[in-house]
DNA sequence: AATGATGTTATCAAAATGATTGCTTCTCAT
DNA sequence: ATGAGAAGCAATCATTTTGATAACATCATT
């Protein structure tokens, strides 16, 4: 039997039983139908299926009539840490929220901004599109105005979630905070070359930058197992709009000789192939 | 015809036209193809179904053969902008991943550091179980010991996953970074009460507080758009344990005078029902 | 005007699913 | 210790869904 003759929805429910084993340890009929919304009959189907396919990963234990896990368990299907974690903080299953949550035990980080679904939907559409959008936007310096921008990218920097757009006012590549845009309406104009993404230098500049633990951490071996270090350095490869943020958001100190003080600083910016004119870097812990 | 009424697989192809339609403009027949694996006849089925329940959203432009997204969309299914963004950045279809992403123009913030998956499943079996850990940690500050933990949730602070468990070695409740443990196994030992969740003081309490822009920040409505504040005021419920970390997550001034000075600070600590004795404050900017 | 790519529709066979039934196993309360 | 109850299993059959194929439609391109 060969998982990939399975069409996708058979493959999905042994992929939820191999999932909830693997990181619930146990799993019952009960949790497919509520899932699923199956038939009772089709959940043991499924989980016969499952047993012909890993007899090692799972018995059943009758005093509570749950299927619990084996030693031996072997994953049929990789589960991606990060999609692992987003499943036991949201539940599984993309798309079709039905509110199942396989744990609750796991708690992401706060989101504090909610970004506006349409605002998302509109933006995500010029840029498939290139066209401009017309908005009102908040910006933290100069306030309420309206804007035509050309946006190219969406992207998070730890905290908020911007759009990367060519702005009309300034004429200029800029990042606009997706909450602070207000009544989005994509125009349907067409917009010249230079408006668009190719044209954004900064964000095409891909910048190397090498990070090491901060000297003033006591025990070295713990930084290099969180980021995986490799001789205890990490390499990174990115967009030049961009670093500053990540600098910030890891807590880089950026001085020349990693001087910054402060429990926060677990990493030191020991190498950059460009350090003059990246205006991100700007906001960078200890920058110039 | 009843959305309700439709299988579970259904529902994903029709939630997955809904998703396209809304957040790239368009779709084709041979996008369903790839994601689902399914065959040629079926999509056609699946959009003449998708085009009889909402007949209004989408039309057929012959140009390129593809589905566009009419003016008139309203969408079929609900889609929570956590999910949707998600789903942009790391593709559509939990569980099963199929690789395909709908968009090349959404990024989201760079992880660098990557739990490993078997830890995740280790610990996370273990708080379901109510089992201890024998597992090796490296400390920042004390370095690496075999330590015994009893394990009961896993949270995101911002920057890293923690385990939050009983310390047998300190005997108190502690946040374990989940990069920092190694040759984690479960122990099949019962475990005293004193060391479940229900006993650990800082994680169950409650913190109500208060955050209000802060008052260096020139245009306030950029900042009250950003945390959808009422009348300038978001209120938070914060597990103790967790606290510190939101604070420095989200750059809160926590002085008395919201004194600090910094581009980064848009927050301001306005109220907090209990300030005493709130050790995990301790990391928090500006804090006493 | 022919060609090719893609979508549509209809039809039929094959596969998956739902529902029902009778059975087993084990726990728990009596 | 024993019977009721809960949950799972396996077999069967009806229904629904899907896959495959073929004939046709539409439009852009050449």
């Amino acid at each position: 039997m060969d998982l990939e003759k399975l069409n996708y929805a058979q493959r999905e429910r042994l992929a939820f039983i191999d999932f909830c084993l693997q990181f619930i340890g146990q799993i019952a009929r009960a949790d497919l139908i509520n899932h699923f919304k199956t038939g009772l009959a089709s959940c043991s189907r499924d989980l016969t299926l499952y047993r012909e396919l890993a007899p090692n990963n799972l018995e059943l234990k009758h005093e509570d009539k749950q299927y619990y896990r084996k030693n031996e368990f072997q994953p049929l299907f990789t589960h991606n840490p990060e999609a692992v974690l987003n499943s036991l903080c949201r539940g599984f299953g993309d798309g079709l929220s039905n509110g199942l949550h396989p744990s609750s035990h796991c708690f992401d980080a706060t989101r504090l901004i909610h970004p506006d679904s349409n605002v998302i939907a509109t933006l995500m559409r010029a840029i498939n599109n290139k066209k401009p959008v017309r908005c009102d936007y908040v910006s933290l310096s100069s306030g309420e105005s309206r804007r035509e921008i050309v946006p190219h990218s969406i992207a998070n920097n730890g905290q908020r979630w911007h759009v990367r757009a060519f702005d009309r006012k300034t004429d200029e590549f800029r990042d606009f905070v997706c909450t602070r845009l207000q009544n989005v309406s994509e125009i349907h104009q067409p917009v010249s070359d230079n408006q668009l993404a190719a044209n954004d230098i900064s964000w095409n500049n891909i910048i190397n930058v090498e990070l090491r633990v901060h000297p003033s951490v006591k025990h070295k071996k713990a930084i290099e197992l969180d980021y995986n270090m490799i001789n205890g350095v990490l390499r990174l490869e990115v967009r030049e709009a961009l670093l500053g943020y990540l600098m910030r958001q890891w807590n880089v100190d950026c001085t020349k000789n990693a001087s910054l003080e402060g429990d926060e600083y677990h990493l030191w910016l020991s190498h950059i192939n460009e350090l003059e004119n990246v205006a991100s870097m700007k906001i960078s812990p200890g920058y110039q």
